[in-house]
DNA sequence: ATATAATATGAATATCAATTCATATGAACG
DNA sequence: CGTTCATATGAATTGATATTCATATTATAT
């Protein structure tokens, strides 16, 4: 193997720590779920009930339900009950901009 | 199961296709994992080598190089050979944007 | 109090993806 | 041309995570 002693030594002192990092990835993983994806852009149109969301993406109300605890735990989407009924919608701007700029880099001609 | 019709006619007008959303799940799996974040990160702060990238991060150099594929594949990164040496560096700035939301969205305060 | 509707949750199963292992390729050099 | 170094790749294994299944919870209505 042949020598990196400048290199790593620039890239240790600016790389953020191991619990940014990782809290970063956790994120990312959260929008990289088919599921939680569509649920994610449905929600950015519309506050839906789990029923709703089940019924709209033809996925069993309880894997529904899973997946929006995981986004709640990211605090990426809220909810209210009324009656019943618990109804999402997002909870944070950053959803918005995050999947703009993902979608950008799809869409980029090369 | 209470009615929905309204509300789905909606969602269903604007939600993108199915490929797209698919498009977006597949970059954003690609972000979320520990070994690709850290190579991203890295590679935002330098040019690298595979060896380098392998020993700063202790990852066997075969795990790196099968991930690097994946950032290859995913048009995140580049790569350009110099003789036995094969260096890899960012291909997008949308990296840098992506992060950077997604940075702004775990260190905000609640 | 009981029944029903909407949602949530724990455990088991099924699916998928990351790493490892063995080996191949490509380049430089004696 | 044989050896060494850097990197890549296919297949097997291991590890993680989404879905399903069974059941619990919460609220409303009769």
């Amino acid at each position: 193997m042949h020598d990196h002693h400048a290199l790593l030594d620039h890239v240790m002192k600016e790389m953020p720590d191991d619990s940014t990092l990782d809290n970063l990835t956790r994120l990312f993983k959260v929008f990289g779920d088919r599921t939680r994806m569509r649920i994610l852009y449905a929600l950015s149109l519309e506050e839906m009930c789990v029923c709703a969301i089940s019924e709209y993406l033809k996925i069993e109300q309880t894997a529904i339900s899973h997946q929006l605890r995981v986004l709640r735990e990211s605090r990426l989407i809220k909810s209210r009950r009324e009656g019943k009924t618990v109804y999402y919608s997002l909870d944070d701007s950053h959803v918005h901009s995050i999947i703009s700029e993902g979608y950008e880099h799809i869409t980029e001609v090369h």
